[in-house]
DNA sequence: GAGTGGTCTAGACCACAAC
DNA sequence: TTGTGGTCTAGACCACTCC
């Protein structure tokens, strides 16, 4: 639904040819069902077809490559890497950045959506003034049905000036992209294997000290201001992810 | 010490101009110690500076972004993105693809390396013939000191001929780059938190049932053959990760 | 409006792979 | 040798920010 609303929003805005060149390949492999390892046409090929310059179609295949679509092999050509796996979240695009995670089915439990005084730490992350208020969002994520983490997030009112439960249920992300009309640029993220504490066990339907992955995020807008910090325990058993790296 | 042979490997073999750029401005950025939101020079200046074209100069800014050493704000400048947190281990470049790991001193107690007939699991995720034969390395690696990790790799022979203990001790990925003369195209990790079993647990110096992190990977050679399969458990006390991301 | 990053083009030339 | 991806260039024009 939010997803919709979003990419509407960009081919309104704008329409890069390179990105509409890197879904339409994409589209292609997909639609397709190419097995991996199916060679696509060459590069003068793709020009023909899509009508671009020969720079516009290497800048949409390096995009595709870098997030695992496709690789290119020098003097030989170019290959579909691989079905997604399932079960699997893509780490990187967990949270902002996604182009499609697409078929999971998520939903949240929202426990509460507070306006705060940020601690020393929190304060730090987002580089908050001294006197500066931030949202407090706790809740419980589900991936098909299943408890996968519980998150405590925290967004700077300057940045993000209204939240509400609602909004809170469904995404936050594409409210403050849409609404907040702030665009998302890039991301930190910090995690290490931890053993469960009293009352995230509980959330999760865990024991006291059972294993979860502990992941710290910070989203900083495309002008290089933090404005979200979020701290997610996964649930060891429902939470599966992969990364995808490229040398180029 | 392998690092001083790949980078003149590098340097003597090929010197890609917008690489040589990227690599002078992080030294620029790093040498001054630039305090991170730091403006750098706008890209005219960097043209006059560096003497090659637009094209190549905003090519190693992209490549500098995507590594999270800067980031672009369009209409505004170019910043300088962030210390590198002490500490954390880029989980990216924790294996291949480093350009610099390179602070953090490291070392391997290498338990076996053996030529096995791989089981199942091995033979699909490096797709081997029926007959082929795969080293099997297992080692503890420590860093600073400290157990950070149990691995157990799986080289396909085919295309690593060659293994022993020495090499296993120190950088098998340089030995396969340099010697076995295979460049690294692309990898996959998948990862979860789990309950250490006894063996491991042993292995690690911790309780049955502590947790961990368990990292899968497959690494592939630029021709889209995966050649390396690698079973990595952390030490959930010993082994934190980041990772940056960017949308573009 | 001035300054700054980002896209796009056409085309020359290089590097690698397969035959 | 031929085909294929990769680099590099000069320059036009667009999009965004900040004064």
């Amino acid at each position: 639904m939010t997803k919709g609303i979003n990419l509407k929003r960009i081919k309104e805005v704008q329409m890069l040819k390179y990105q509409d060149v890197a879904e339409k390949i994409k589209q292609m492999i997909y639609l397709q069902e190419m097995a991996k390892d199916t060679q696509l046409p060459n590069i003068e090929g793709l020009i023909n077809q899509y009508q671009v310059s020969r720079t516009t179609i290497i800048k949409a295949l390096n995009q595709l490559e870098r997030h695992g679509v496709i690789y290119q092999v020098q003097g030989s050509g170019i290959f579909v890497r691989q079905p997604k796996k399932k079960g699997y979240l893509n780490f990187l695009e967990s949270h902002g950045f996604s182009v499609d995670l697409g078929d999971l089915p998520g939903s949240s439990q929202v426990f509460n959506v507070d306006v705060i005084q940020p601690n020393s730490k929190i304060k730090d992350h987002l580089r908050c003034e001294d006197d500066e208020q931030v949202y407090y969002i706790k809740r419980l994520r589900y991936v098909e049905g299943e408890v996968y983490g519980f998150e405590q997030s925290y967004y700077r009112k300057k940045l993000v000036s209204y939240l509400n439960k609602e909004i809170a249920e469904n995404s936050i992300f594409s409210y403050v992209q849409d609404v907040c009309k702030i665009s998302i640029g890039f991301s930190d993220k910090y995690f290490k294997a931890i053993k469960l504490d009293a009352e995230t066990a509980s959330y999760l339907g865990l024991q006291i000290g059972d294993p979860a992955l502990c992941v710290e995020e910070i989203f900083y807008t495309t002008a290089g201001e933090p404005f979200d910090f979020s701290q997610i325990i996964y649930h060891y058993d429902n939470a599966k992810f992969y990364v995808q790296s490229h040398s180029k």
